[in-house]
RNA sequence: GAAUCGGUAGCUCAGCUGGUAGAGCAGCGGCCUUUUAAGCCGCGGGUCGAGGGUUCGAGCCCCUCCCGAUUCACCA
């Protein structure tokens, strides 16, 4: 072995060993293209491509398929492997006498190992155990993997049930090796997949209603939209504080003052803020705002959309949730916040003044923090007796406006706004209103928030004057919606945490 | 931020009351032309998360730190 590296381990060494006698052999381990007729699965997928050997193999069908190997049973002078492509797995069948006695013995036996890619020319067959095989008459070496794969094993037992052998289990290094969680493991690419098709299907949802897909700065001056803390960063050639955005509401408002009839984004959106099995400092959302519709017609258009995607996704509008299962069919309750609140407390907080409010939460063991506002302790109420018992998918009305900085007061509620959250196994997955266009009442709302900030609340919103200049020039009346699209991912695909459905969730640095 | 559990071979895990670090898979050498956790014979592979302490002796006991998972608290 040619200057071993010492801090290799010992399967490394090995393999770049043999990736120099590829070399040796005159063998490309990285060569640059192979012509793939089929993927594993069409294969298994149409008994058509199977023949019977013994009847000859001159009028068979011919396939060409790439992909890794990840099990291999040498049986000296023939072999069966398993290979990998994107669509599953397929057995191939790999004769000393049919690929050439130096092809078979000095590179398939010897220089092959789990994970490496190769390609395999023949033609399908069944096995004496009835399992679709293709049967190699040309193999290709297409690819050298110098670090070893986790070797995981799938067996049938005798119940028909699939046991895995030696997952790649360890969550750490799933999380931080994506890339092989999603070669081992393929149910994490189901939920990828699930994942892309259902933003697919809103997006295609939105499109066909004429609604337009935009991209607004990630980079922002002030940020603004939501309540929470913001990453900040540095443009140097303007010399200027930049913060990434915490929600996109404010420019796609601006475009429908510039006369769009509907706008939506999704948005990787940023909150400095901690992590946990419900928030990853970037997360995504689609916001989408409609010109003369309000919150009533923007439940509507939710529940529509929604259940829409589970059916795309299940077939049907009932999806299953860890031991829960939730049913996305329309329509889905709606519930003024108060009454939920009264139900599960029996308070009614409908006209309470502060002072009271705080008597009853004192009396329902919220933890109460100094500068803790109406809309705030409301919440916390709402938070603590309420959210966690809404499983099936419901809509919470009409907040109170102090919670809501930038939606329209109730049209008959006094001290309300036109607001709704969807709830959804216990947590939010959706908020929206009735848009606030009154510029001078908008003005007033920031102002009561720059006098909370001032009171030490770092989740308030700041001013936006060029936000408020843009109303001044006239908004239609408008209804607006952010959509979570991590908190629907888990639902949709049954992840217990959001790094399930972030390829790339946060982590420490190694 | 707090509590609990965990970190031992490439992967999954054992490791007793503190007494020379183990298994299966993977790897290496050999046999094997329909196997399928293929099989059979043989072999190698370890900074036991890091550092310190107690001890004749530490994977194990004590302290500090690092990383992760889960739960709780804040936020979507």
């Amino acid at each position: 072995m040619s200057n071993p590296d010492p801090s290799l381990s010992e399967q490394q060494q090995i393999r770049l060993e043999k990736l120099n006698q590829l070399r040796e052999l005159n063998i490309n381990p990285y060569p640059y293209q192979y012509d793939v007729t089929h993927h594993t699965t069409e294969i298994s997928d149409d008994e058509s491509f199977v023949i019977d050997p013994s009847g000859g193999t001159e009028n068979a069908k011919r396939v060409a398929i790439a992909g890794r190997v990840i099990t291999r049973r040498i049986m000296g002078k023939a072999s069966f492997f398993t290979l990998q492509d994107s669509q599953g797995v397929i057995q191939v069948y790999i004769r000393r006498d049919d690929v050439g006695v130096d092809e078979y013995n000095k590179v398939f036996k010897k220089l092959v190992d789990i994970g490496d890619f190769v390609g395999i020319k023949g033609f399908v067959f069944k096995t004496r155990t009835g399992e679709t095989t293709v049967h190699a008459e040309e193999f290709e070496f297409l690819g050298k993997t110098v670090r070893p794969l986790p070797t995981p094993k799938e067996v049938e037992n005798e119940e028909g049930e699939v046991v895995t052998y030696d997952a790649f289990s360890d969550k750490e290094l799933r999380y931080r090796q994506r890339y092989v969680d999603l070669v081992v493991n393929p149910e994490v690419k189901e939920t990828f997949i699930k994942r892309t098709r259902m933003v697919q299907t809103m997006r295609d949802f939105m499109n066909e209603r004429g609604y337009l897909e935009v991209e607004t700065p990630i980079l922002q001056p002030i940020y603004g939209g939501a309540s929470a803390r913001p990453f900040v960063t540095h443009h140097n050639a303007l010399d200027m504080q930049l913060y990434l955005r915490i929600a996109n509401e404010l420019y796609l408002k601006r475009l429908i003052v510039g006369g769009f009839d509907g706008v939506y984004e999704f948005s990787k959106d940023f909150r400095n803020e901690g992590l946990s099995r419900f928030h990853n400092p970037e997360f995504t959302q689609v916001e989408l705002y409609v010109a003369y519709k309000d919150y009533n017609w923007m439940m509507d258009f939710m529940e529509e959309m929604v259940e829409n995607v589970a059916v795309t996704l299940h077939g049907s509008t009932k999806v299953k949730s860890g031991e829960h299962e939730i049913d996305f069919k329309r329509p889905w309750p709606r519930i003024p916040m108060y009454e939920a609140i009264e139900k599960e407390t029996g308070h009614n907080l409908y006209g309470k003044t502060e002072v009271e409010i705080l008597t009853i939460a004192r009396e329902l063991k919220i933890p109460i923090e100094d500068g803790m506002g109406k809309g705030k302790l409301i919440d916390e109420i709402f938070g603590e007796y309420v959210e966690p018992k809404l499983i099936q998918p419901t809509f919470i009305t009409d907040y109170p406006i102090e919670m809501s900085p930038l939606a329209k007061k109730h049209r008959s509620k006094e001290g309300l706004v036109e607001r709704f959250e969807a709830i959804c196994n216990g947590k939010e997955i959706a908020n929206a209103f009735s848009e606030l266009n009154d510029p001078v009442d908008q003005r007033k709302r920031f102002e009561e928030q720059t006098r909370l900030r001032s009171e030490g609340d770092d989740e308030a919103m700041t001013l936006d004057e060029d936000f408020l200049r843009a109303i001044e020039y006239g908004m239609p009346p408008t209804a607006g919606i952010g959509i979570g699209i991590d908190r629907l991912a888990m639902i949709m695909t049954n992840s217990e945490s959001i790094r399930d459905v972030l390829f790339f969730p946060l982590m420490r640095p190694e």
